[in-house]
DNA sequence: AGGCTATCTGAATGAGCGTTCAGTACATGC
DNA sequence: GCATGTACTGAACGCTCATTCAGATAGCCT
């Protein structure tokens, strides 16, 4: 298929339409990080992704096509690294750990605490958001909660109800991220993970 | 002054201009709570007041003049309802315990969570929604440290770091309230007073 | 070679919406 | 009673922006 007739010209539009589409997508997220979901123009898209606008209508049906398939990438990414990046660790503490600084912004997928503001205030109005970030907030308190269990079932935590302080630790980190988010002078990087990793010691009665 | 001249005819701009000022900024308000900070249009205003366009551009410069000034408003009214209301609580158990109800939403003013969320994603491009984000939140974090401290005098609470232990609370409020406004499954009023009273008593060390 | 389809573009269209403006009503000061 | 200023209205203006559309290009099938 196709095999004589790779890149002709220039690098320009390399190989698949499926790479454009992509590219388009991946503008789409970074436009809404900077300008928000409100402030996200095709315009704005088609100058990130390089192409015309045309090109976004034409792939997928609408803004708000483009604005929901990129937000379908989002999950899909997510879902993905958070399996990848807790596989790579070795025991409860060590993966709840992890978790503090994913949250806190250290990790390379999550922690786009910015996208996530915008993401729920979308989903005060937009149905489909509303399902993505709730299948994206169940899936981390899963994960939390799989953590604490572990940990309880090793001996390393006291026996706590694992749904509730998944529950509770969980929102303590989307409450501290939003000072980080809003970049309040009270919050940073290290105070979130220190404040977060304290209470998860207390909630869990680690000995720290 | 003005004595013969009351209202002349039916009772639709009943008295002073002051009033439809005030009208208009309570429309505002329950406009922005509908239909977000991003969806809110003069027209709707204008239909929520009971006024033409015209005078919300007459009495505040621009549609982002009067939502600023709406924002003002209602971080003045959340000063005074705050402070009302923990005045008429006796001890530091009964405030705490009043501030969770606050919290979860059966209080009064506070508790408009929907509102709060809008807030902050406006915070995260407009500079003077930031700070009245700040300092409503400074207010409340400033609020529970003092009832904390208070507490901690009077023998109540464990002697606690009072600083981190509000932020921590307030934080988690903040986590827990996000999944009430946006009507997630697993939150319900009661369910956030019970998750974050606990919480409460763990890091107080309260015997509840 | 000659249609056919998928991909892509840039200009045109048209709706929605903030803001402006000319004018009305009414009370007050002179 | 007449001028003046404040409160207010509804229509008109003009701009921004999503969407449509008439092509351009190039591979694919026969």
């Amino acid at each position: 298929m196709a095999k004589g007739t790779l890149p002709s010209s220039d690098s320009l539009s390399a190989k698949a339409p499926e790479e454009r589409r992509e590219r388009i997508l991946r503008a789409t997220v970074d436009v809404v990080r900077t300008r928000g979901f409100a402030g996200a123009r095709v315009s704005d898209i088609a100058e990130a992704a390089g192409t015309s606008q045309g090109l976004i209508l034409y792939h997928f049906r609408s803004l708000a096509g483009a604005l929901d398939a990129a937000l379908t990438l989002l999950e899909d990414e997510f879902y993905d690294d958070l399996a990848r990046d807790l596989q790579e660790q070795v025991g409860p503490v060590e993966r709840l750990r992890h978790m503090a600084d994913l949250g806190a912004g250290l990790g390379p997928a999550v922690g786009d605490w910015r996208l996530w503001l915008e993401l729920w205030v979308r989903a005060l109005h937009d149905p489909d958001a509303r399902e993505t970030r709730e299948s994206l907030d169940r899936r981390w308190r899963a994960a939390l909660r799989e953590v604490i269990e572990e940990g309880v079932a090793a001996g390393e935590f006291a026996p706590v109800d694992a749904d509730a302080a998944a529950i509770r630790l969980a929102s303590l980190m989307d409450g501290l991220a939003i000072q980080l988010a809003l970049e309040d002078p009270d919050m940073t990087t290290e105070r979130l993970a220190d404040l977060w990793w304290d209470a998860a010691a207390l909630e869990l009665r680690m000995s720290l």
